[in-house]
DNA sequence: CGTACTGTATTAGTAACCTAGTACACAGTG
DNA sequence: CACTGTGTACTAGGTTACTAATACAGTACG
């Protein structure tokens, strides 16, 4: 699926958020498709059923996935992709972020961008190897 | 200075001591250069005079600022830059955390290198501005 | 000396996040 | 029906980050 870092300091709950939005980005994850049980997913990233259970109610309230009470989780038909400010905004917050810690570090313009496309690489295989 | 954003996940001291080290990359700080007492810069960010002693204490323990207890707090005559092992972790950390959500939100690795070339040219421009 | 500024230390309180445990309601299966 | 697996709801507890208030210690200056 994808992983959790609980040391980071995001809270695992953005972290699952973001990771089931990018499966299905990706198409690892397609409309109509199952997603892990709440009590399985906890189990799998080793967090409390109760953060899973949060994430799936935030995501199925986005529109990105649909509930069926009693029977399951699923990728809604057309899952919602964020507003197209939205997105902006949470790109540029994310790039400032990023761009701040490069420099904080002594890292070029260069060497931030490399390691960008790398992390791009990589989290983009992962993904798609255990679609 | 620099800009703090409470909202933020990331802890304010770390952006505190963030900002701090990237006036020094950029030369807005230079080795000698005082920088704003304790009370000042809490002002300042509005934030708890604590949480910004917490961090000039970090900073002075690391080999980057220089504490002349009763008069002040100065950039260290040969401020230490990150070690390259540390250096390339925070990297690698900061840049995953990037494309994690810039895949989440649906961008493309173009506009997330597009976005993160804006934002490092922006952050260099503004605390050049105030140095 | 006294005053005013530095950094430092201690204690207490608040809020967010996460964990833990339990219980309930709904759907599928035998 | 019973049983199991779904999502949901609720309460309680701990940890961390930050705030708040106060006091202490060192330096500069008049």
């Amino acid at each position: 699926m994808f992983d959790i870092n609980p040391s980071h300091s995001s809270p695992i709950w953005v972290q699952i958020e973001e990771g089931v939005r990018r499966m299905i980005s990706l198409g690892a994850l397609k409309p109509g498709d199952p997603v892990p049980s709440v009590r399985d997913l906890a189990r799998t990233l080793r967090v409390n059923p109760n953060t899973v259970a949060r994430v799936y109610q935030r995501l199925a309230e986005a529109g990105v996935l649909a509930v069926r009470r009693g029977e399951g989780t699923y990728v809604a038909d057309d899952p919602a992709q964020p507003k197209k400010a939205e997105k902006s905004e949470k790109l540029r917050e994310a790039a400032t972020a990023y761009a701040g810690t490069a420099l904080a570090v002594g890292a070029t313009a260069d060497e931030a961008a490399a390691e960008l496309e790398r992390s791009y690489e990589r989290l983009s295989r992962e993904h798609r190897r255990k679609a």
